[in-house]
DNA sequence: GATGAATGAGCCTTCATTCAT
DNA sequence: CATGAATGAAGGCTCATTCAT
């Protein structure tokens, strides 16, 4: 009854909650969604599986959760930056951007495990795409103000490339991608 | 029970095992391994479902035939090629390289779908790996040639740029993702 | 504490008890016993689920008391009337009957939906027979009165007549089931 | 290969099929559509719980497999009649229809069943409401030879008696519904 | 080799009921 | 009395794989 229960309960929830995203996030990186059981999440998160369904009502409805999750996590990290104007903006960004992806390979095992996946595709355009456009303004406006005459694909080449080489340092791994050379020669092409 | 008879069976038995390595291909690339099931592979190559099994032993030796039947379709574009040495060379491999990425959108469809399952990375390694560092030392030897002290990192970040660029192209499809003006793009920055 | 506060909660508790009955009632006789779950009687009603247990033990101790609340309903319409002497008291009781049908249509649908499960047949028994038969003595003695010798087959004849007329009112709706008309013949063959 | 292993194929697979029909009927009329589950008519028929997809590709389907099954059982008995023209016709057809109703008792009790829930409804229309149609046709016909004005009052009326008697019958048991009299009674009444 | 009926484990989901607060 | 998170059993259904013919 005191706000401090009610606090607690709530907190609680969210905990749950919490740990429910992070124990799907992690089965689903690791074993793809097709391959993981709602039953799996449920024993790796101490829930019954009953008590998943109070959180989210499918387990299609738990991906876009997990999905936003991430996402969000993400969000954090770029809020601030609206501009790049000179080549050091520029280069922070991108290595700002690996940084990330560094810092949440989990997520992005699952990115690339969904990508191409046509049955969560349209999910995924919900949930990711605008986030990567505004991504991409943020490139096209820095060369365009280099006088480049085709600034949309130059930044398209680019984050096609940053997806490449995300892509590629999530699949080798870090011990076996050189991630920090590889991301300096693409700085040293596209500043 | 002459030569030629048994030719003929061999011929079929051959004709049978394509077409269900077509058939497989094509349906895992559409809707993804793990939402095709044997039966509609069946189906569709006219099989029956038990006599699927005198060919693959199982679907996961289907899946693993069918990258190979991928590769081997590739392997032949590009079978003459061994060194790269003026910059008409490098622009024609990678637009190559494009060329046989477009005429083989199914097969990549499913190579993007699995790839970022650990399930099957092993299977990835297996059959992929080896055509990939022979690719690659393709272009590490030409960017030697120029003089780049970093050729390796320098293949590196164009094998992962081609990799995002195909992700892109595949994913996207051809009237949203511009492959045109990118792979210019990316023969000028890396020529 | 004071009496009149007691009085009121109770009042209350019945208020809320009536609550849950009408809407099971309605659930139940819409969609069935076993479709209608305790969660959406619980949101009906404005009740938690938990506090649902409070007032009713178990689903099927709802369901008895869900009958029985229509079963009073019903006799209230009734109670006064103890014999029938003319055959104007014969065509009122009839007529009077089907208004108390056309007036808890809902009951009735649930009644019809209950009354070939066995599982509930038990229950049935319980709660409706000495109502029934009561009601077939009624008839009973007017046949007897006018001398037919088999008054007993004949009251069950019109019992089971009255029955099936009800059952294709209620199934068919009463755009489609020309109830008077029938209920018109049906005097006319029995007074 | 030759034509009787064939055939002793086909019959057996129509005599499982029969076999699911009959323990499904069975069971639907026993313990209602909704009690019953798939696993319990499987062990009843002696067929695996995903066999039974081979033969009915859902639940519904199935049900709706019984209830043809019911319902041809039943037109075999009444396929020859297509008028009535005297007392003795019309006596000789009410009370075929309820030898019919005692043959099929538990077919009976399934319809009783499922009459009133919404849930099957449009499945019942589908599938009953030709057969019941034809049949009120043939008595409307037999009234209005007798010069009823309201023949087609009348033919519902005799509809839903039966309809009434019936439900009775199947529902108090043989022993405790005096079926005979009861529709001696009818006769007496209609003809 | 060819067939497809048969198996059984496993999947997602629902729901009556309980219980800590 | 009141709440709703939690449980766990059960349900309908799918599917890779086997095997008798």
């Amino acid at each position: 009854m005191s706000p401090r229960t009610e606090k607690q309960i709530e907190k609680l929830k969210q905990d749950k909650e919490l740990l429910i995203l992070e124990s799907a996030l992690l089965l689903f990186s690791e074993k793809g969604f097709g391959n993981t059981s709602m039953q799996s999440i449920a024993i790796r998160s101490k829930v019954s599986k009953g008590n998943l369904y109070n959180y989210f009502k499918s387990k299609e409805d738990l991906l876009e959760g997990v999905l936003h999750y991430g996402l969000n996590q993400m969000k954090e990290l770029f809020y601030e930056q609206s501009t790049i104007h000179t080549e050091e903006d520029f280069s922070y960004t991108i290595r700002a951007n690996f940084e990330m992806i560094k810092s949440n390979e989990t997520f992005w095992k699952l990115y690339y495990n969904l990508v191409a996946q046509p049955k969560v595709y349209a999910l995924f355009n919900k949930v990711f795409l605008p986030f990567f456009e505004q991504y991409m303004k943020l490139f096209e406006g820095y060369f365009k103000s280099k006088g480049d005459k085709n600034s949309d694909a130059t930044a398209l080449l680019l984050g096609s490339s940053i997806d490449g080489i995300s892509l590629g340092y999530i699949m080798m791994g870090g011990d076996n991608y050189p991630l920090e050379e590889v991301v300096n020669r693409l700085i040293e092409k596209f500043k």
